[in-house]
DNA sequence: GTCTATATTGCGATAGAC
DNA sequence: GTCTATCGCAATATAGAC
């Protein structure tokens, strides 16, 4: 997988690419003030403290990681460009989430806990991108409006927030609902035709 | 609620009081792991030892709070039980959510951060207390397939968890978007109003 | 019941050898 | 670039005086 050998010019530092790897399913699951450096080492398999010399720190190597994670995220903007109906592109929307979550378990997680225990990353990186994803929905909606697809009396902001907050919310109370409702993903499709139907005769005219 | 001051009778241990109190903005703004001894025993105006006294360390006085935070949530079982139409329950909810969050803007991030980064106290008291609201919409929603309130084809879990996740993460994304949407109580009527026509226009036959 | 003082452990970070 | 060893500090918890 790496390579480390001299004049090939490969990417060659295993330590540091090691150390992101093992840290996203430890943070995501104890939060930056639960995990240790010496667990993060152990993990990784390299040496504590390779963890400042690439990092500056526990906290450098949290950021960076989450950098990583919400690189991702920037894809959402794609959407809105995109030479699809307005619904089509919230629907878009719902099935990049649904994917993104499947893809990778661990995003939701460091979304959230930075949104209720935010450290200062949140200002940086996770505060940006969620703006970011809400104002391209603003701007598909606004869209939207002005071609005259959706009923009258409907606020923006509100209604944008329902569309996310329906698909974001299912994926957060899965620790909590597991055992009274099927979270398989056999039932995506079935999740976000339904999430649509409800969406659309929600808001259309 | 205590006694222990010989003749008046009146609540005495300010000790365990103060200690709860001040527990509950600290471990709300940083969770069990970034919230210290000192800064508890600090912020509640007593020594520090008092906190193994009374709650047996940090993890108890954590415990112990969160109990206090989440008895509130019981309360939405009442619901249930009320002689009014099965959509006007679901009102309930949404109007009790609302008021809930504005009333202790605490209970949302100890819900989340529980849901994120699980404590000891996940299993005990937040998944059951998820579980019970939860259960009690699906038995509301499943009456009201009963008398053919709804149109067919319509999962209960699916549409159940749509109406939570959308009031819920309205105030979620508060911290994010702030500057992007008005979240302020003032709109709380409409905010209501807006997510029940979404609703109401998705689920009806 | 409340205090001081302290025991003990684990933390993050780094100096310095190689 | 990676290692060992260790520093200095802050953590939780408690023993024991009052």
């Amino acid at each position: 997988m790496q390579y480390g050998m001299g004049r090939t010019g490969v990417a060659d530092n295993d330590c540091r690419n090691n150390l992101i790897a093992a840290a996203v399913p430890l943070f995501a699951a104890k939060g930056l003030n639960g995990v240790s450096v010496r667990e993060l080492a152990g993990a990784a398999g390299v040496n504590l403290s390779m963890i400042s010399y690439y990092f500056g720190g526990k906290e450098g190597l949290y950021a960076a990681m989450l950098t990583e994670q919400f690189a991702i995220l920037g894809r959402l903007e794609e959407i809105q460009q995109m030479e699809v109906d307005t619904l089509q592109k919230f629907e878009l929307y719902v099935r990049a989430t649904v994917s993104r979550y499947r893809r990778n378990p661990y995003l939701l997680r460091f979304y959230t806990s930075e949104l209720t225990n935010p450290t200062a990353c949140f200002e940086t990186i996770i505060k940006p991108a969620i703006k970011r994803v809400v104002q391209m929905l603003l701007d598909t909606f606004t869209d939207g409006l002005d071609h005259k697809k959706f009923r009258d009396g409907l606020n923006p902001a509100d209604t944008v927030l329902a569309l996310a907050g329906m698909i974001n919310f299912y994926f957060l109370l899965e620790p909590a609902t597991a055992e009274l409702v099927d979270h398989s993903s056999e039932r995506d499709e079935e999740l976000i035709r339904h999430i649509m139907d409800i969406f659309t005769r929600g808001v259309l005219r």
